[in-house]
DNA sequence: TACTCTACCGAACGTTCGTTCGATCCACCC
DNA sequence: GGGTGGATCGAACGAACGTTCGGTAGAGTA
């Protein structure tokens, strides 16, 4: 009598590694990478439900035994790719590294994982709004951890410096990173930027020489080189 | 026969400085800042008409007077902010001041008209992509304008420190710093993080610093100082 | 063969949306 | 007073949307 995949994700069980749960085979697999295409190529808004069964190949209907609903399409492509992506970096943040090199290996992941998994990773960059209640609160969750996770790192980073690592600091130069990181979606284009670790590696070095600098040191000294006047 | 304020901006003059179009009036500064505020939190297609007219106190038929349609308030927001904050920078940067100065002056700037309108400069940066045709490409013009801009002051920048300013570096350090400029509408809160120019100041020393420092010279060579092990 | 369960579908329902139409109110000018 | 035109409105239209319902096809199993 009717136990559907997307019924029997009811209960979505709370470890991060789930246990088997109807709805993982290849086909559902498939219709997230599509909807996911989708979502980040048009919005999340911008994408009907009869946008993802066109582009799956499947009835409006068929959809409805995978999914509970639209918003459930989100939240499937979000907290799986989203907790893979967090997962993956605590092992780097504990890894038995010096510090410059885990702040260089996380921007590094990150990136790789931007390039395996751009339109999931966009969609959980740009889209954890459009989620709503208790599905909203868990990919909130996952984005907090990533956000100290980041700190923590920088806060050593900013340790090893120099003793001027207040929480302030650390929060602002932690958030200036992620906006860097989270814009690049933005522009991003291999053939004109090249490889994305090499794009990780500028990153890496302008934020290295960026906390090392001395405070006061980049002023109003110079008589200025002007090349439009 | 009906020549209302929507229709009387059909042609919207191609000048910035518009020639004087109706609609201009106090009500229609009050209808866009409304409508930027609910577009501004809950997303342009979470945002209905119903919805505006609500806010603004008027029918939904009267929204109608004002606007041709509803990317017609959307694009009202983003042109007329978006090149009022650009034709500002324009200043700042052919200003006469040292390279550095002018660079902490349009990150200043833009930090100011952020605190002044949020809402709207939020529009504009997220919101670029709802707009369509014609609309989109005008828009898409001023943000190209804006990306010059700025690349501008950071080839000067680069082209001072040392030899090492090519187009690509060039690029992707300012779209580093576009980023870190445009995220900071997500975590920006004046309890925790202060008057925006302190931010600013924190910003436009992370990246002279880090434009100054010396390829290679932050690298993987220390031992590392581990704060959880 | 008969039963069960998964995968999937066509057709419809109720809602919300952007937009339009015809009308009214009112300040201003002849 | 009569006329003009900007500002505003209630009511409705057609389209698109998320979702549901009742059903079918087919593989697996007893």
């Amino acid at each position: 009598m009717m136990a559907s995949a997307a019924q029997a994700r009811r209960k979505p069980a709370e470890s991060v590694s789930a246990g088997k749960r109807a709805g993982d085979g290849k086909r559902f697999a498939s219709l997230l990478g599509k909807a996911a295409a989708l979502i980040a190529s048009k919005g999340y808004h911008h994408t009907s439900m009869r946008d993802v069964s066109r582009a799956a190949d499947c009835s409006l209907a068929g959809l409805y035994h995978y999914f509970e609903s639209k918003e459930d399409v989100l939240f499937q492509i979000q907290q799986r790719f989203f907790s893979t992506l967090v997962d993956e970096q605590v092992a780097i943040r504990d890894s038995d590294e010096p510090v410059e090199q885990r702040f260089r290996a996380l921007i590094q992941h990150h990136l790789a994982f931007f390039d395996k998994h751009a339109d999931e990773l966009k969609v959980c960059t740009f889209e954890l709004h459009s989620l709503t209640g208790e599905q909203f609160s868990q990919v909130a969750a996952i984005r907090r951890k990533y956000f100290q996770l980041m700190a923590h790192v920088m806060r050593d980073l900013l340790d090893e410096g120099s003793g001027k690592a207040t929480d302030l600091r650390v929060r602002q130069q932690t958030m200036f990173l992620f906006g860097a990181l989270n814009w690049i979606f933005m522009w991003y284009d291999t053939r004109k930027d090249g490889p994305v670790d090499k794009v990780g590696e500028e990153l890496t070095q302008l934020v290295l020489h960026g906390l090392r600098g001395k405070p006061g040191a980049a002023g109003a000294t110079k008589k200025a080189s002007r090349s439009r006047p």
